[in-house]
DNA sequence: TTGTTAATGAAAACTATTTTCATTAACAGA
DNA sequence: TCTGTTAATGAAAATAGTTTTCATTAACAA
């Protein structure tokens, strides 16, 4: 059993092996700021291991995902963008601004509180109204940014 | 200059032809409720027109949302949705709530009030501070539905 | 009615993602 | 530490949604 990061015990938990190119996946995304594509990490992973395939990045983003430990975003430019979610680190809650002309993301945290209290309220009337177990929301803006307007 | 319904004007005012392929596909959007994908559309304009292509209903729609028709969403199964927008005919606003099981959608307006006026303090707060002209947002829910979870 | 030009359809191309399958590595138990 | 089981892996092929190409057709201004 090898060397023991923070998220290895929720991956063994759910019944997966600790392996090289998981290990590597979630270093590079933990290490970025930026939305990267499947392609951008594995761009990334490969710059250090370049025997990992790209087959083996989508297969272990996936995993992530269903675990809960990464969020998957779709900005409109034809393929899946990801992040750590934030509980895992330091990172904090944000929601996302989308430049629709050049496709810049910015990460905002600005009125996070007022928009959880609301969401508070909306998802308790919702799951009310429709027997719905909610299990998370998506609040991004879009529209033109500095450069573009 | 051929009969002229409701979003004639919209159309020709942006410099676009009016034409029986996109007549069609409006017809199509305009009578459903449902979320439609560019392949659905295909089906349900075939009936009529069979000679109308698939290509043609994706060019139309990329049309339909560069002049703000129609809404384009991406609910996770892989394609591309559309709804017409609401101020268009008699259609609500609303917001979706997503079921990620099954990949049920529900329309709802609860609370569409209280989150207009976050909407408003947001966008104003972000289109400040980002120097951003806010054009859009999106909100949605996701989780399990009754019949899912 | 006619000329200009955008719109169209079929087929091919493209691209992100998934599947297949033979090989390799993780790790539980000895 | 060694070993067997089984999940994980990588390469290549397949898939599927969407876009491009190009020759033809139809909208509509004059």
């Amino acid at each position: 059993m090898r060397n023991d990061n923070w998220w290895c015990g929720r991956f063994r938990g759910c019944g997966y092996k600790v392996t090289v190119p998981r290990e590597a996946i979630l270093e590079v995304l933990s290490l970025t700021d930026k939305h990267l594509s499947a392609e951008d990490i594995y761009l990334a992973v490969h710059k250090k291991y370049p025997a990992i395939g790209l087959t083996t990045v989508y297969r272990t983003l996936d995993i992530l995902v269903s675990i809960g430990l990464i969020y998957k975003f779709d900005f409109g430019d034809g393929r899946a963008r990801f992040e750590l979610a934030e509980d895992s680190k330091g990172k904090k809650h944000h929601h996302h601004l989308i430049c629709t002309k050049c496709g810049r993301i910015i990460d905002y945290t600005d009125f996070i509180d007022d928009e959880f209290e609301l969401l508070q309220l909306v998802e308790k009337g919702l799951s009310k109204k429709y027997n719905f177990k909610i299990s998370g929301h998506l609040i991004q803006f879009c529209g033109l940014c500095d450069k573009c307007r």
